[in-house]
DNA sequence: ATCTCAACCGGACCGCGGTCCAGTTTTGTT
DNA sequence: AACAAAACTGGACCGCGGTCCGGTTGAGAT
């Protein structure tokens, strides 16, 4: 009787009950810290703790990279598709282990003291953030490397280090006197064809703007933008 | 030789008769473009530009994501494991796709007419490049990112995401009249994880030195740094 | 206590990337 | 022309990530 003449609505929409993939949520300043999972059924909230202790174990024991689905599955003693229904894929999973840590760095950098909280002037804020970052990425560096695929090969392949190259090369002569080699990683971080397809494709971002931002960036790095603004 | 130390350093180096994959030697300015293979075998050969080509109809057919190693050797009737000795995996042969126009791109900021080329000043050659590499991701991009596996959810995971927005927030407190939001992707480049994993680990840089050219980069950035040099 | 239903569970199943090796073809040598 | 070594080939095989679905179980309503 609810749905007389309602259904037209719905799009195909299959009775899937609704993904319950626990999304990292992001901070929730002030709530409490604490009440992580949603509202889990009891069994798979103990699933789920079993499930992350499992992968804890593993990662401890054999690496990060023996983190595979149907291990942690049965190291836990657990079905492999719970694993998926949980964490939705292996990033999924890599991603919660990480989340604890993560959490707490976020609230670090967004309500505590200065100069990495609020409370000190922005450029100083900058500069403590990234030191931060820096120190917990070679913490934490296996599973962070590990939760993104592909990840070590990135910076290897050949083509990038041409184009890389290139760049500090143009830099030593425009700015001799700055560490050319590690100021090329950070414009080409810039040029990363992952990110254009992210800008413009995903965000809606006109090349020209990403055009003009590319110029501003390079005067800004060369310390011709001084004399302009 | 051109490519030691390459593939993380054969390690127990098994008597494999040396990888015959063909790397995507790294451009050799002023030598003949067109040896390409560097001394294949008759049907070898052969086989190669049957699964270029039949790579190419897959992707130009069916997208990128239908390049599949089974579906190019079917495709190009030869076995699978050709293609795979051929190409190492699937970057390499995606990659190989990709050669061509990487050819083109580098002889044109190498040696080409300015500004992308020699003879003019490097600020300028600076400008160019990126301009340049931005327009040539918007044409090939979806084999380039193919080519890297997961480079489409970089840009998506929600730490990510918090973290650099953060960044974007300080950006536009310390350099209003800046495009922060395009700024901060670049800033976020010199934290990624992958990267300060390839410096610190396999090019030996200490971490100090990272946060010494973090703190530069700011300063450039927001250009405190004018007023220090 | 019982009923009901949504949420959950497990493991069979699929496709793909990657490895391996027995057999074949090419090339250089005598 | 005949031969041997080297290089190449193809497809069976493996492991893992991810999907699917019939059966089960927990939690609220009566």
């Amino acid at each position: 009787m609810l749905y007389a003449g309602f259904m037209s609505a719905a799009p195909p929409s299959v009775p899937t009950p609704q993904e319950p993939v626990d999304q990292p949520e992001l901070l929730q300043l002030g709530t409490a810290l604490e009440a992580d999972e949603p509202c889990l059924r009891a069994d798979a909230a103990r699933n789920r703790a079993r499930l992350l202790e499992a992968a804890g174990r593993l990662v401890a024991e054999r690496g990060a990279e023996a983190v595979t689905m149907e291990a942690v599955a049965a190291e836990a003693c657990v079905g492999k598709g719970t694993v998926f229904r949980r964490f939705g894929d292996r990033t999924g999973l890599l991603t919660a282990l990480l989340d604890h840590s993560e959490k707490k760095f976020q609230a670090a950098f967004l309500g505590g003291p200065p100069p990495l909280g609020p409370g000190a002037p922005p450029e100083e804020r900058l500069r403590a953030f990234g030191c931060a970052m820096l120190r917990r990425s070679t913490d934490e560096l296996e599973l962070q490397l590990a939760a993104e695929p592909g990840a070590s090969r990135r910076y290897v392949a050949p083509a990038r280090r041409v184009l890389r190259h290139h760049i500090e090369m143009l830099l030593r002569q425009a700015v001799p006197d700055a560490d050319c080699e590690l100021l090329s990683h950070a414009l080409m971080g810039q040029l990363d064809p992952a990110l254009v397809h992210h800008l413009t494709r995903q965000c809606g971002i006109p090349l020209s703007r990403l055009e003009a931002a590319w110029t501003d960036l390079v005067d800004r790095v060369t310390g011709e933008g001084a004399a302009r603004r």
